[in-house]
DNA sequence: ACGACCATCGGGGACGCCCCTGATCCTGCC
DNA sequence: GGCAGGATCAGGGGCGTCCCCGATGGTCGT
């Protein structure tokens, strides 16, 4: 309460960040800093190792390879992350959270209740948005599968992965084998070996899977 | 040049307007003055009728029907709109264009580029982010075929409506047949009249045709 | 009353999807 | 050298998808 909490904002829109930095200044007063704004992962990365700042504004989508890339790229610092997205899709709030970001605010949040989220992350709570409680929960009862799913898609091999792109993006079987250049037989035994590794039916439910995890 | 230009600025979050507030108050000096705020569709059709601007920065995704609903409401002004938005799906392009705003840039613009961007539209010229000026370039170019799509959905028959989301989704026939208590003949029937109508073959383009125009 | 349109069903067929078994070739590893 | 695993292909079968044909009953407008 004493010192002022040091943040460093990161979103590639400069309009964003004008409007955090604006926000900020009237409704956090003296108890939070803007210490540096970043716009892509590189400069994130950088602007956070100089600054050391107390929480950063993180988000999700960014240039560079996104919030969860500039966490990973920091492991270790006692710096601490607040998502703050437009996305309320269940894929990006779990895929941050396990990236180790304290907290996931989506960007209807107004001033004063920014200001409270990120004076309770600094003070090492968990904030979420009302809405994205209720699943984040969910996923961490049940941890197993959220992380059985990347060790599936790490099982496929490299030409399996190839079918199940162009699959997912609703090609029939005849069409990926003169795409790639092999036989239907060889297309359906991959999409088998594929259906089998994902534990999923049918092709329908693989396109599904696949735009869930923005793999098309 | 001598006259400031009025502007409405129309999003839903609070934190990109205080943003562009704030870049418009550096960058636009004296030659734009921010009248009003809204929020919502409701709110956006109070303040441009109470203010009389000259341009109005519109958000595409917006509570209460989106941006396009806030310009039919309005429709005979001589209030002139710029879409102002995350995305850069050629849908909400096209539909915001055919909506009736003067232009379209997306929220990766910077401050003075802003700036430029809305005294041209004042001034009555057509404004896009270069990377879309493609494709609404393209859209004109073939006008009958995108004038034609609403035309075939309005075809469609109520039942066949109903049948057609439930496939979009990903429902086989039979689940289809369970779902409406008809017989899975009847299903086909109805599928076959969507694909005529729609000038579609399979199933998989269907899906793709339903979730381009949002209809999941 | 008649035609136009819609929703409902059925038979039958061509082809696509998915699975099973089984096979060859190559590469890398112990 | 054997052994595992990946990529390639074949045959055959069950079921889904999409089409053709035809049929009945209901509603609406003229």
């Amino acid at each position: 309460m004493t010192e002022p909490i040091g943040v460093v904002v990161v979103d590639d829109h400069a309009m964003f960040r004008a409007g955090v930095r604006a926000e900020l200044a009237g409704a956090g007063a003296d108890h939070v800093v803007v210490l540096a704004e970043a716009a892509d992962v590189d400069e994130a990365v950088a602007a956070i190792r100089t600054h050391g700042p107390d929480v950063v504004l993180l988000d999700v989508h960014l240039p560079g390879g996104g919030g969860v890339e500039v966490m990973r790229r920091l492991a270790g610092t006692t710096t601490r992350f607040l998502a703050l997205s437009v996305s309320d899709a269940a894929e990006d709030v779990i895929g941050t959270i396990r990236g180790g970001a304290r907290g996931y605010v989506t960007k209807t949040i107004t001033g004063p209740e920014l200001v409270s989220a990120i004076r309770r992350v600094a003070d090492g709570d968990a904030v979420f948005s009302p809405r994205l409680a209720g699943f984040v929960l969910d996923a961490f009862a049940g941890t197993i599968e959220v992380a059985a799913i990347d060790e599936d898609l790490d099982r496929l091999t490299e030409r399996e992965r190839e079918v199940m792109r162009l699959i997912a993006r609703g090609y029939a079987y005849k069409e990926v084998a003169k795409e790639l250049f092999i036989s239907i037989k060889t297309v359906e035994t991959h999409m088998s070996s594929v259906l089998r590794k994902l534990q999923l039916s049918s092709r329908h439910e693989l396109t599904r899977w696949a735009s869930d995890r923005r793999l098309l």
